[in-house]
DNA sequence: CCGAATCCTAATCGATACTG
DNA sequence: CAGTATCGATTAGGATTCGG
């Protein structure tokens, strides 16, 4: 059993663990449809290589949908399927819980701790 | 806006990422309080520096509790803190979506899929 | 424009041995 | 019992170059 939850949650961890995919995710489910470019304008510092990686792994969790156009030059969009749409509530949770973590550390630690840990 | 989501969810993330801490919150959220040699032998495969390392992490972000009994030989009991309960919505969101999720890669990839992209 | 391929660095993970 | 120290293996992440 804590077993079991423990496969479910590093399934789950799987998907949004990466330098990359909450941001990634995030501006898809703010934008909706956007292009390979577009995305790399919204991450300035993201590599081509990483973005198209992180992509590529979250197409083949069903997350997001690659749809190609066969026109030149190349254009390529970038969605979130219905199903991504699913974890939506995953990604309040997190988001939420993280928001107030935030805050919490700053009370114990003050605002000037570095964040990291030794 | 969406900056400030994303910031708050890698500090939630944080926390959950790393081979282990997921492994280590479901049993101290199950069992409670337990020693260091119990979380060990309830995780045969973790090293004693792993095992440290993610608890001082923990520790850290004041998700567990280290309690140090001064005898010989020694004893040190973990536990979850109070706030640390707090982030037991999260892990639960998390378990159940992980969990439809790998039902649902069964469904477009089928049971014989080796769970690794490519 | 949208990548793939190559190479490299840095961080993470792990096996083993040692200590108060 | 509950760790630390050290070293090697593995993996994630990034810079750059090339191609359809």
């Amino acid at each position: 059993m804590t077993d079991e939850c423990n496969r479910s949650t590093e399934s789950a961890l799987e998907i949004l663990v990466g330098k990359w995919k909450p941001v990634i995710l995030f501006q898809l489910f703010n934008n909706g449809t956007m292009r390979f470019s577009e995305l790399q304008r919204a991450m300035p510092q993201i590599t081509k290589k990483m973005l198209t990686a992180q992509l590529r792994e979250l197409e083949y969790h069903d997350i997001v949908h690659r749809k190609i156009y066969m026109e030149v030059p190349p254009k390529v969009e970038y969605s979130i399927t219905e199903y991504g749409l699913q974890m939506a509530p995953v990604m309040m949770a997190l988001a939420d819980w993280g928001d107030s973590h935030i805050k919490h550390l700053d009370e114990i630690y003050g605002e000037e701790r570095t964040g990291k840990l030794n």
